[in-house]
DNA sequence: TTGTAAGCGTTATCAC
DNA sequence: GTGATAACGCTTACAA
């Protein structure tokens, strides 16, 4: 494409005038149908592709959403992007991507970068965010959609679970078992979705009178590797402990894993829980007792309510889709 | 932001030139010190974000690369995007992701969007597109890289392995280990890579006089699930198979659950290959047999080698990453 | 139904 | 060093 067509190059081999080929190009039906199909004969031919830059320029937004997660390789916000990225489209806008890390700053720093493509809307996780984020935030007049967590104040919508309750359930099941002696494994300190779910669980087991033998907290990705070696560490520290929460279900995976290779039966001489409740963790020979959460869901809904209040609708600043505990063989 | 601050408010509220501020934004030292601070003082009183729609559109080029790739959820691409974005971003590019779906009227749709938003380059996977994606590609002027896949002619640049002769290793290493009866369970018909390496699989082995027993190709996601119930089929239809080769780890892990369920050993009574090394298969009470891609290597070196080319360095045009057969203890 | 003119917020270019 | 001016390719508003 040496030199790029325009609406005016297109404009001149129509013999119409430039706002006419952006009419047609746009679908307005005010323009007669006769020059419509001949423009767009015309544009056919000669390839023209818009130039959303000018396009967008002009209009003032575009019709990019931002879209700021965590981390790519972790399968439940590859979930959450599926999600959104399939509900987007159906309004004609397209995510852009970018990844935080479970870094605050980087994800504020991703945010003025966006912000600078003009977005018709935000989405991002959680909602503890640097100052700057916020006020970023605050003070644009597009949708801003913070998803996962929904406990507390949303800046504009909230679209997500709560997870504190989440993993009070999950240790009330717990103990309701008859486990007495806990441990609990958690992973990237800085997901703060996780480290409420770490405090609510281990405060819900203090207000029954039990407490962690043994917390442990690793500031590295939660995959399968990891949670088998967690496990062991948190074995030679504590080697009585009865059951073993896991902020995640990979990492959690990893540990059913060294129980197979240690030969130690689960649940009877240790239980295993989970979180989110991935397809993968339902195939173990035994399934895994965990929480369950709505990931896919939970990006439709942040799109669709973007959505929404783009065309005017009004909607929900919060929305609440649950959990849901599944009581699996391993706990 | 009510009113958007523009450059010209900058310049106004500096009592600079609108230049002089678009200078000191993109940190011209042409600028004397002194203004340069003054003007930074003012920019951060007023939160000034500059608008990239504008910026771009008088360069003709914006920092944005369009990256098409199948599917996110499948961990490989995750990993691929995550070595694009982290490499993309030292050289201050932002990747926009695009999702195919495995589907190439799709990959064309993404592509056409994606261009009208002026990309400095494009990453997509395989080598095979529709017509009119390969035309658009061609007489583009940017930077065009074609990942995973190298076996055949990139457009522009190609970053990958040779699936073909990765499917081939792995045939040769369970023939010479002595099985006879081979299955074979793919996944998601439109991976053309997959595709690949299951013509080549049987291929080899006819070469030496075997082939399969039982081939089946599903067209859904190859999660565990799948690979646990695709195996169930294939061994319904054929119960003498020796060993299986998944097209796909996570798939192969099904099929491994699915033993551990059925009490048969792994793998004196089955034996089960993968494909792709991921770390989770390596964590199994038995090792994963399959073949290590090095799926972050490649999106880095993607992005890398685009970095170059907008530099004017030189690039080779076809980069082979290789592959690694990794002997496990499941085959 | 179609066209004209004036932006949109930057950057390139060339004076000063 | 700094600034005026003309693009960049489109859309809005209004005129014909």
């Amino acid at each position: 494409m040496a030199a790029r067509t325009t609406l005016k190059d297109v404009a001149r081999a129509a013999g119409v005038s430039q706002m006419t080929v952006s009419r047609v190009v746009r679908g307005d039906t005010v323009v007669s149908l006769r020059t419509r199909e001949h423009v767009a004969r015309v544009i056919g031919n000669m390839g023209y592709v818009p130039n959303k830059l000018a396009g967008s320029l002009a209009q003032a937004y575009s019709n990019q959403v931002a879209v700021l997660i965590p981390s790519l390789v972790n399968n439940v916000f590859a979930s959450v992007l599926a999600g959104i990225t399939e509900e987007l489209e159906k309004g004609g806008y397209n995510p852009v991507v970018g990844v935080t890390e479970y870094d605050l700053r980087k994800e504020e720093a991703q945010l003025i970068s966006m912000m600078s493509w003009r977005p018709a809307a935000v989405i991002l996780a959680n909602l503890v965010h640097t100052d700057r984020t916020r006020s970023i935030l605050e003070n644009t007049s597009v949708p801003v959609v913070e998803i996962m967590d929904i406990r507390g104040d949303p800046i504009d919508l909230g679209v997500g679970l709560d997870h504190e309750a989440a993993a009070a359930a999950l240790a009330d099941y717990l103990m309701d078992r008859g486990y007495q002696r806990f441990g609990y494994l958690g992973w990237q300190a800085n997901d703060f979705a996780a480290a409420a779910r770490f405090r609510a669980f281990r405060a819900r087991l203090e207000t029954r009178g039990y407490g962690l033998v043994a917390p442990d907290v690793y500031d590295a990705p939660p995959d399968l590797p990891a949670g088998k070696k967690g496990l062991e560490m948190l074995l030679s520290v504590a080697p009585k402990t009865e059951a073993v929460a896991y902020s995640n279900d990979t990492a959690a995976m990893g540990g059913v894993n060294l129980c197979l290779e240690l030969g130690m039966r689960i649940p009877d001489d240790l239980a295993i829980a989970g979180f989110s409740g991935l397809r993968m963790a339902q195939c173990l020979p035994q399934p895994l007792t965990t929480i369950r959460t709505r990931r896919r869901d939970i990006g439709e809904t942040a799109a669709r309510n973007i959505l929404k209040r783009l065309s005017g609708t009004p909607v929900d600043r919060k929305v609440d889709l649950g959990f849901e505990l599944i009581k699996g063989l391993s706990a």
